[in-house]
RNA sequence: UGGGGUGUCGCCAAGUGGUUAAGGCACCGGACUUUGACUCCGGCAUCGCAGGUUCGAAUCCUGCCACCCCAGCCA
């Protein structure tokens, strides 16, 4: 896979030249979610940049849950995201949460507070606002800006202490109310949040302290000389780097903005995921069709087409779309390689091998890949009644048509060749049946005389096994849905899945939970991991095959 | 109308004054084929616009234009 070619990007370029020029022997990079939902395919990006840069620098990542807004936050984030970096193949080197540092948080606090740098304000969020100014105006002083550092120290101590309601004070740092930068208008450093129980620290805490204050100081004590994030903090790093400079820290580690992920017919930001799955859209954050780590697992995703996709986009600073079309590419290309081949029958029509025996049924050998005999074989039954797809018959096409059609004859794969004589229909007309003959002299070669130019799947009547199969689809219409006015709900792919009932050949019976194949002519598949549980064949369809038939048809073939 | 960013092929993306402007995905031809798959061969851009500097510019300068982000006691 490509993902052997290393990845080069601007983050990259800046870490070799750091380790060249000596600033760093050692590279320290870290993964810092908020515990407050599920990982998707963005947050993988981010991973990957992460751990793939600590992989190959011969340095370290930690994972740090930014867990310092207690009223979003839960433990079963926690696990859940521990699980899915995990999954995607990468070992943190020290687990941490911002939450660890709450006490060595308020010591730098009133560091501030002693160099005058940092006060506690008395202003109402609405008053906050106003004083704030605007884009284009600057901001006014708060009125509490000057209290000092004696009355502040005091006040903060009792903030701590539970003395005050919540939203009635806040820790601000002193900086510039006139800034243009907006963030650099006397930010706020802490809130009360009375009430709140944290899910690691418990009620100990009844202050808590703002991302923009954590972050650094979290980074620098861990030691890390690389802090990525995403470019929505670009305007943030003048503040980042005024705590880190303000404040007795053991480093000044280095933020580094890179685009955060956008992808075609899908959406990314918490908010509207978290629509989907209240709004009923989708079954859960793991339904298949969501851009959610643990969707694209249960999708049948592997976590090497993820890593490589995220490699095949590279890091840069421009804020683009991804086409569908590379994540695709990246699951094809793994899966073509590693998954073994079966057929399945996703639309059955009945075919009767007129001059086959009754009850006999013919064993015969298939093998899981075309390229790769270390994968082995499987059997195959053939019988005198079997299923193909009903799109590959008609009764009449143009020679662009390389199937089946009345009076032609068209090889089953890993069989013989058939000729149709009868297609035996309803009272409506529909095709029900197909009468047709095999020629014993075709197994494993080709007819004295004639070609025979198509070749198609097909299962046994009566050996084959029924299963469910779901057949996923873009979840949106529109490329860009969170681009749209409408509500979400009505920018869905009302196509987004099917399910079909269809039969499988024998040795798909006892695939076991999460596997994945390939059906010779449809797509790549995998048993559900969730039905399996309670013994249910389900196959979900990762993704079909590319399929050129599809294009030609369109043209009028 | 303030500040911070970004503009290279349909999509992503190399490129850091002298290269025929990488590569991937997509697309279009063709070969092969017991998967209309895979594989293979071939095709596919003058770099947002306009000026300027230079023997030479996607790369430097100037001026425009377009798009994204910022006014949470969210991250």
């Amino acid at each position: 896979m490509s993902e052997q070619n290393k990845p080069t990007n601007f983050i990259r370029q800046i870490i070799e030249a750091d380790l060249a020029s000596g600033k760093h022997e050692k590279i320290h990079t870290r993964f810092p979610p908020e515990p407050n939902g599920y990982l998707h395919i963005g947050h993988a990006k981010s991973i990957v940049l992460n751990f793939g840069i600590a992989e190959d620098y011969g340095g370290e990542c930690n994972l740090r849950f930014d867990d310092t807004n207690p009223h979003k936050e839960d433990v079963e984030y926690v696990e859940a995201i521990k699980e899915d970096v995990r999954w995607l193949g990468y070992q943190w080197s020290g687990l941490y949460y911002a939450s660890d540092y709450f006490e060595q948080l308020y010591q730098f606090a009133v560091e501030l507070i002693e160099k005058g740098l940092a006060y506690v304000c008395d202003l109402t969020p609405e008053q906050v606002r106003e004083y704030r100014g605007t884009l284009t105006e600057p901001g006014r002083e708060s009125p509490y800006r000057n209290r000092s550092v004696e009355e502040n120290l005091d006040l903060f101590r009792r903030m701590r202490a539970g003395e005050f309601p919540d939203g009635s004070r806040t820790l601000r740092a002193k900086i510039d109310m006139a800034s243009p930068n907006m963030n650099l208008r006397d930010p706020t450093l802490y809130r009360i949040r009375r009430g709140a129980i944290h899910h690691q620290t418990g009620d100990e805490w009844c202050i808590y302290p703002m991302y923009d204050f954590t972050h650094p100081i979290s980074d620098a004590l861990e030691g890390i000389t690389h802090s990525l994030c995403t470019l929505e903090f670009e305007d943030h790093r003048p503040l980042y780097d005024w705590v880190l400079d303000h404040v007795s820290a053991p480093c000044h580690p280095r933020q580094i903005e890179f685009a955060r992920l956008n992808l075609e017919y899908t959406v990314m930001s918490k908010r509207k995921l978290t629509q989907l799955v209240e709004e009923g859209h989708v079954e859960g954050w793991d339904d298949p069709r969501m851009p959610t780590i643990a969707g694209l697992r249960r999708r049948g995703y592997t976590p090497a087409s993820i890593r490589d996709f995220c490699n095949r986009i590279g890091v840069t600073k421009v804020d683009g779309t991804v086409e569908m079309g590379v994540l695709e590419a990246s699951i094809r290309e793994d899966l073509d390689r590693t998954a073994p081949r079966r057929m399945a029958v996703l639309d059955p029509l009945k075919v009767v091998i007129t001059n086959y025996p009754e009850g006999k049924v013919e064993t015969l050998e298939a093998p899981n890949h075309p390229k790769d005999d270390a994968m082995g074989s499987r059997q195959l039954k053939l019988t005198r009644e079997i299923y193909i797809d009903r799109a590959d018959f008609r009764e009449s096409a143009n020679k662009k048509y390389k199937r089946l059609v009345l009076g032609g004859e068209v090889r089953l794969r890993n069989a013989y060749t058939i000729i149709c004589d009868e297609a035996v229909k309803n009272d409506q007309g529909e095709v029900v049946e197909l009468r047709c003959h095999y020629d014993p002299e075709t197994l494993g070669r080709n007819p004295e005389g004639r070609k025979v130019r198509g070749v198609i799947h097909w299962v046994s009547a009566s050996e084959g096994v029924e299963a469910e199969v779901r057949l996923y689809d873009r979840l949106f219409r529109v490329p860009n849905p969170a681009a749209e006015d409408a509500p979400l709900g009505e920018l869905l792919n009302p196509d987004s899945l099917k399910v079909v009932q269809a039969v499988v050949e024998p040795a798909l019976a006892d695939a076991a939970p999460g596997e994945r194949f390939q059906f010779e002519r449809e797509g790549y598949f995998c048993r559900d991991a969730v039905e399996a549980e309670q013994g249910r064949l389900v196959f979900n369809r990762v993704v079909t095959l590319r399929d050129s038939w599809a294009k030609v048809e369109k043209k009028g073939g």
